[in-house]
RNA sequence: GGCGGAGUGGCCGAGUGGCUUAGGCAAGGGCCUGCAAAGCCCUGUACGCGGGUUCGAUUCCCGCCUCCGCCUCCA
C-alpha cells in the first residue's frame, strides 16, 4: 500500500515516492499578507495540513514550507490607505493568520520564510537567469523571457501562442513575459541589485524560497487551483530554467465558493475567518473543510457547516463516553497513529478524506455498540482506532480543548451545574417530575445539555 | 476565444460497468428513558438531457444543456 497522489503537471493519480527515503519536503504557498484570513484560506491550510499529518503518520520525516509574501504591491496600497508602515501592517496580518491556524489545529510549519528575508537568494536566482539569456533587465525591472523556456505551460496546459495579452508591452520585450523584479517608485521600499534598486516579484518569492530550504529539488509544491497559472508555471520556468530541478509532485485544491462565485477580496464575498470564529466551533469548521475531498470546490452553507459540526460532536460523544469507562488514553500522536487499514486505504488514494470519514464512522458506531453492550475490551479498541484516525485529520477534541475552554470560570461552572443536577436528581428521587424537567429545561436555556445514564446524568456545554 | 473541472437520493458528499452498495445531516418507524437526550436497529433506491457501445451504464464513447475555475491580483 502506497500513497498516490494527484499530479496537476503530470494530470494523473502517481505513486508518491520521494526523493530522499523516508523523507518528503513539502513547499505550500501561503498567503499574501495583505488583508485578514478567509475561509478559503484555512482551507488550503487545512488540506495541506491534513497531507503533512499523513506523510507523517506513514512514517515519513517531513519538511514543510509554508512562506509568507510580505512585500507587495496590495500590501503597499492597504498600508498607505491605513496609514501605518507597509511592514507594520504584514506583521499585524501574519499574526491574524497565525491565529487563525493555530485555532483549527494546523500545525506549525517546520519553517514560514518571508520573502522580505530572501532578497539575497533572489538576486542569486535572477543572476543566474540574466547569465543564461533567460532574463533580462528593462526600464528598471528584470524580466524573465518567456519564450526561452520552452516547457512553459507544462503545468496549465496554455499555449505561449493562445497568451498573447491586451495588454501594454510596456519595457517588456515581449508581452507574455512577466516580471521577476520590479523597479521601486519613489517612497516603495527598494532592496539594492546590480539592475537598480527595486522589490521582488511575486513568483519569484516562492522558486527562492523554495529551494533555499528545500534544496534545488524537492518532492511536493502545493497550492490553491488559482495559483497554477500564472503562478506557478512561472515559478517552474524560473527554477528549471535555472538548472534546478525543483518541485516533482504538483497537488492543488479546489476553492471556496460563496453564492456560486469564487470568494475573494476584489469580490467582496470574503467570510472571515475571524468572523466565522464568533460562532462556529473551530473544530466543526476543520470538520467541514476537511471533510469533502481537496480537489472539490466546496460552496459555503451553513446549513452544511451545522451538518459537519452534528457529525463531529457524534464522533466527539462517543470519545468522551469512551473514556469515561476506558479510562483516559494517552494522545497517540500523529507519527504513531495505526488506523484501521480501511482508513490507510482511503488516504493513500489521494488523500480520499470522504472514505476515510466513513471508516471512521464505522468505527464510531462500532464503539457505541460496544458501549450499550457494556463490552470494556471492544470499547478500548474502537476508542484506540478513532482515537487515531481522528489525530490524522487533525480533529482530536483534545487539541482543541484549550481553546475551547473556559478559563477561570470553569470550576465556578461545574460547580454551580453539579448543584443543580444534584436538585434535580432529589427530584426525580421522588418522582417530582415538574420539577426535575423544569431544572433540566433552565439548564439547557443557559446552554447545558443534561443526559441521564445509568451511572448517572452527564452534561456539556452545548457547542455550535 | 484558449486551457481545465463539475452536474449523484430532501440536503451535503463519495464511488463504481452488473455483486451488499459509501458516509454524514435531515425525515419516518422501533428499542431504550419517568419524559427527554445520547445511543442502537429498521426504512429511503439517486446518478443533467439525447444518442451510441455492451448481455447489461450513473459508471465507457459522441453530441447537447447548465454551472464553475484559470487566461489580470488571489488559497
Amino acid at each position: 500500500m502506497s500513497l498516490r497522489l494527484y499530479d496537476t503537471r503530470a494530470r494523473r493519480l502517481r505513486v508518491f515516492e520521494p526523493l530522499r527515503p523516508g523523507q518528503a519536503s513539502v513547499y505550500v504557498c501561503g498567503p499574501t499578507v495583505q488583508a485578514p484570513p478567509h475561509i478559503g484560506h484555512v482551507r488550503s491550510a487545512v488540506v495541506f495540513d491534513v497531507l503533512r499529518r499523513w506523510l507523517i503518520a506513514s512514517g515519513y520525516r517531513v519538511t514543510f514550507v509554508r512562506n509568507v509574501t510580505d512585500i507587495d504591491d496590495k500590501i503597499l496600497r492597504e498600508a498607505a490607505l491605513a496609514g501605518e508602515p507597509w511592514w507594520a501592517l504584514a506583521e499585524r496580518i501574519a499574526r491574524g493568520f497565525a491565529a487563525a491556524y493555530d485555532a483549527l489545529n494546523v500545525l506549525p510549519p517546520t519553517l514560514e520564510p518571508r520573502a522580505t528575508g530572501h532578497v539575497p537568494a533572489m538576486i542569486r536566482l535572477m543572476r543566474h537567469l540574466v547569465e543564461r539569456g533567460h532574463a533580462y533587465a528593462a526600464g528598471g525591472d528584470v524580466y524573465f523571457a518567456v519564450r526561452t523556456f520552452p516547457a512553459y505551460g507544462s503545468l496549465s496546459g496554455q499555449r505561449v501562442d493562445a497568451l498573447d495579452t491586451l495588454e501594454e508591452p510596456g519595457a517588456k520585450r515581449d508581452p507574455i513575459d512577466f516580471a521577476l523584479w520590479k523597479g521601486a517608485k519613489p517612497g516603495e521600499p527598494a532592496w539594492e541589485t546590480p539592475w537598480g534598486e527595486g522589490r521582488p516579484g511575486w513568483h519569484l518569492e516562492c522558486s527562492a524560497m523554495a529551494t533555499e530550504y528545500l534544496g534545488s529539488a524537492f518532492d511536493i509544491h502545493g497550492g490553491g487551483l488559482d495559483l497554477v497559472f500564472p503562478h506557478h508555471e512561472n515559478e517552474i520556468a524560473q527554477s528549471e530554467a535555472a538548472g534546478d530541478g525543483f518541485a516533482r509532485y504538483w497537488l492543488h485544491h479546489a476553492l471556496v465558493r460563496v453564492g456560486a462565485e469564487k470568494m475573494s477580496k476584489s469580490l467582496g464575498n470574503s467570510l472571515l475567518v475571524g468572523e466565522l470564529l464568533t460562532r462556529v466551533r473551530p473544530a466543526a469548521l476543520r470538520y467541514y473543510l476537511a471533510a469533502p475531498h481537496y480537489r472539490s470546490p466546496l460552496e459555503w452553507s451553513e446549513q452544511g457547516v451545522a451538518e459537519a459540526a452534528a457529525a463531529y460532536a457524534r464522533v466527539e460523544n462517543f470519545l468522551t463516553r469512551a473514556q469515561e469507562i476506558v479510562g483516559q488514553v494517552p494522545e497517540p500522536g500523529v507519527d504513531a497513529a495505526v488506523v484501521p487499514s480501511a482508513f490507510a486505504a482511503a488516504m493513500d488514494d489521494d488523500l480520499g478524506v470522504p472514505q476515510a470519514l466513513a471508516v471512521l464512522h464505522a468505527r464510531v458506531r462500532d464503539g457505541n455498540e460496544a458501549l450499550l453492550a457494556g463490552d470494556k475490551d471492544a470499547t478500548a479498541d474502537a476508542l484506540a482506532d478513532v482515537r487515531a484516525m481522528v489525530g490524522v485529520l487533525g480533529l482530536d477534541p483534545a487539541d482543541f480543548a484549550r481553546a475551547d475552554a473556559g478559563g477561570d470560570l470553569v470550576p465556578v461552572v461545574e460547580a454551580l451545574v453539579r448543584v443543580a443536577l444534584e436538585q434535580r436528581q432529589a427530584a426525580r428521587a421522588r418522582l417530582d417530575f415538574g420539577v426535575a424537567d423544569a431544572i433540566r429545561d433552565a439548564l439547557s436555556a443557559a446552554g447545558i445539555t443534561v443526559e441521564d445514564t445509568p451511572s448517572g446524568p452527564r452534561w456539556a456545554l452545548r457547542r455550535g
